[in-house]
DNA sequence: AACGATCGTTTTTTTTATAGAACGGATGCG
DNA sequence: CGCATCCGTTCTATAAAAAAAACGATCGTT
């Protein structure tokens, strides 16, 4: 069920039943032929991006709704007990607090980190984008020859492949981290 | 410039210099004819999305990625500066810390909130996920009647198309609020 | 210089997705 | 009932996307 039409069709249906309009109506709002949409549903042939691109606008979701799988689940990580999947080198600690799986495009890590030792990051795949909201402490982070100074409360976002640092500027900084693979 | 074959145009040749390849190697690693992708890096055409997911697999990138404009930028937003959209009512207050724009798929607050009413929302739009990070206090967070107890340092994520809850349990109990449009 | 192998573009041909027009089935109303 | 109006599906014709092929340009190599 990999195929794009499949995850279309299903995703058309699922996104019409819950505007609560007919197929009927969602094609005319569309512009596009009732027959078209109904053998889209029908996980039927091939459609183009402009018919696609005409349903979102018509279902008013944005492009990439149609495409994605519901996740709809609760999830609680307590404290610590999220697998520390990045490891805890002297004074750097990074505790995943979740993963969003099966599209993972957002890790969430609480970050402890001491004073010492700067934390150098390589690159990242492409498109990848890290979001910092220091939660406790003071913190200089960001790209490597751009990086700032912030304080509990602030945030910053920057493109995560490139080089970039923390390094913490008082004890016990703790700082979460969104890391959106992309 | 919102027409779905610029934004593709733009992507894939985007991604295919990314991926340090030629055009015709791109598409034949796709299975696609070259004329083809020349075209639609041309910005000419309306292509079928069996073609805009053979290509996707050639470049080994998320559909999504070739429909988003690259948002490459630092941003900084110090503690208090964001704007605070979320209104701040009786002992509930919300602080904008970050959206991302374009995409916008993304809002970070700082919830601060004191024990008392609850604070019920309504379902928010359908797709919405909800991820909240206690960072001070307790809290009873979750469905509504699914919520679970919170300290600090727990996570939890629910889906926010349904109806949900925030009490806090402890005086200036403080939270993250990742908000996720979808 | 002549050849071969690429590159990306532009042409022509063929396949096919789409629009539009039936179609059968519900439901509502005078 | 008889007629209307909606629903979603199926059929057919046409417009268009994709494949195939030809093209000029560039670069190595002998």
């Amino acid at each position: 069920m990999s195929q794009p039409i499949e995850i279309i069709a299903k995703g058309l249906n699922r996104e019409r039943q819950r505007a609560g309009l007919s197929l009927a109506e969602v094609a005319r709002r569309a512009g596009v032929a009732k027959s078209t949409l109904s053998q889209l549903e029908a996980g039927q042939g091939n459609p183009s991006i402009e018919t696609l691109w005409a349903l979102c606008v018509a279902l008013n979701i944005p492009f990439a709704r149609l495409m994605e799988e519901p996740s709809n689940q609760v999830q609680v990580i307590r404290c610590g007990d999220g697998p520390t999947v990045s490891s805890e080198i002297a004074n750097y600690k990074a505790i995943l607090l979740a993963t969003c799986p099966p599209h993972a495009r957002r890790d969430v890590y609480l970050l402890i980190v001491e004073p010492g030792e700067d934390r150098l990051s390589e690159p990242h795949p492409v498109g990848s984008v890290e979001h910092i909201i220091v939660v406790e402490g003071k913190a200089l982070v960001g790209l490597i020859d751009d990086a700032v100074e912030l304080s509990a409360g602030d945030y910053i976002c920057y493109p995560a492949d490139q080089k970039h640092i923390f390094r913490a500027l008082e004890k016990g900084t703790k700082a979460l981290l969104i890391s959106e693979q992309n």
